[in-house]
RNA sequence: GGGGGAGUACCCGAGUGGCCAAAGGGGGCAGACUGUAAAUCUGCUGGCGAUGCCUACGGAGGUUCAAAUCCUUCCUCCCCCA
């Protein structure tokens, strides 16, 4: 076991913040004398199941907790899912029916204990309260707040300053966060730094109720591949715990080279004196960029495909953009005979038909921009019929393949 | 309850009678380049087997030779005052 100032420092690694860090230190210390785990809470909203390296950053951090004996909490939101939280732009969220919110939340922990150990978590749900409550005990438990306070957040303070709409619902979120801590008598809060007005909303409310705060420890958000959002499926920037290690390969090495450090610090196991020479080398130049990101690519396929399929997927890579070959798998695509006419195929129909463009028009510029090659060779006129074979490769611009079935 | 503002393509957003399939940006796609699907640069970005036709500026009507633009009406959203 190492020792306590070696655990504080890996606690806090990669955190934004930790507020506030001596009660952090005490509590902390108190859980090792008393030989006592910390409960360590985590909101998960069931809404969008599919996991990514964006999440796993809290994950990962939940699970030093639990390497060094302390409990993870997951506390499902399936009470507020049900509600559907339509924070943010007109874009009304289709409310979930629980047994949406059953299936999601069994895909989200499955996916969840990838990297979280099973046996040191804790799952809850909080319909488990707030079904239960009476419109009294929402006043009641509202009243802790202020309008004041509830518009420090910045979130809400930008909009209403400019003008903007806030649901009266919205407001109450930071509320129900705060009463989940409660319920769960939580001792520590981890979260994404966009959470932490709502942690710290758990604070005050615990300090009403008389129990201890807990200690809020925030984490960066991570961008999505495209370097400026942060990551989301709906973005679709993400990186997903279950996608196939090639994918995973290559979305990881697409990634702008500025977010290569950070992307080591907050997903990779890297200890901070690695990612130290590494950030070195790669500012006096003596690391090549992309060498570097391919070893980030290779850290992140290893951790949730095994270092063999991030050796083959790394060469995957290699074979396709290095040295521009066929990829191994290719799917397929299978065409009816009925297709043909003299056993040939308009070009543009058979672009449309295998789903590589979605109109003529689009499959038209495709190949006026030089983005279509059959076999390998360049298709130069939108009007040509082309004579097909079982076996034939079309390609669409560099990554798209599919080998054509005739039937 | 009263007053005001807005709705344009995947998104943001310009356009106040014809030159509008609609500026600009973002995104997306393709090409060049290379170190990769980074960065940069260039091009494309409603549909149709296509020098034309069709569909489109919140919905429905109307005025006009001609409507995103003017009128009527409806819907939706927002702001301010109370």
């Amino acid at each position: 076991m190492h020792d306590f100032k070696e655990q504080m420092e890996i606690l806090c690694g990669g955190a934004e913040e930790v507020l506030p860090l001596d009660e952090f230190k005490v509590k902390f210390k108190r859980s090792i004398d008393e030989n006592r785990p910390l409960m360590v809470k985590y909101g998960v909203d069931p809404t969008s199941p599919d996991l990514h390296i964006g999440h796993a950053v809290s994950l990962r951090k939940l699970r030093q907790f639990q390497k060094m004996g302390h409990k993870v909490i997951l506390l499902i939101g399936d009470f507020t899912a049900r509600i559907g939280d339509p924070s943010q732009r007109s874009v009304t969220r289709p409310q979930l029916s629980e047994d949406e919110i059953k299936l999601n939340a069994k895909t989200y922990t499955k996916q969840a204990f990838k990297i979280l150990d099973e046996k040191a978590t804790i799952i809850d749900h909080n319909s488990r309260w707030f079904s239960m409550m009476s419109f009294e005990d929402i006043l009641k438990l509202t009243a802790n707040f202020t309008v004041a306070r509830l518009l420090e957040r910045d979130d809400f303070y930008k909009r209403y300053q400019e003008n903007l709409p806030i649901g009266l619902h919205e407001f109450l979120y930071p509320v129900m966060q705060g009463y989940d801590s409660v319920m769960l008598k939580s001792d520590i809060e981890l979260g994404g730094t966009d959470q932490k007005f709502n942690m710290l909303a758990g604070r005050n409310l615990q300090k009403v109720y008389g129990q201890k705060p807990q200690v809020v420890i925030t984490m960066p958000i991570l961008e999505g591949i495209d370097g400026i959002q942060k990551m989301s499926k709906s973005l679709g920037n993400h990186v997903g715990l279950t996608d196939k290690p090639d994918d995973m390969f290559g979305k990881v090495m697409s990634i702008p080279d500025e977010l290569m450090v950070k992307y080591f610090r907050l997903t990779t196991g890297l200890s901070k004196e690695e990612i130290e020479t590494i950030k070195k080398g790669l500012r006096d130049g003596s690391l090549h960029p992309a060498e570097i990101k391919r070893r980030l690519a290779h850290e992140i396929v290893a951790q949730y495909h095994g270092s063999k399929m991030a050796d083959t997927a790394e060469k995957e890579f290699d074979a396709i953009f290095k040295e521009r070959a066929l990829p191994m798998d290719i799917p397929e695509a299978n065409l009816p005979s009925e297709l043909f006419e003299d056993g040939k195929i308009w070009i543009v129909r058979l672009l449309t038909y295998i789903g590589f463009a979605r109109t003529n028009g689009e499959a038209r510029r495709l190949i006026e921009q030089g983005g279509v090659k059959l076999n390998n060779e360049l298709i130069e006129s939108t009007e040509i019929n082309v004579a097909v074979y079982s076996g034939d490769i079309l390609q669409v611009g560099k990554r798209r393949f599919a080998k054509l079935i005739r039937f």
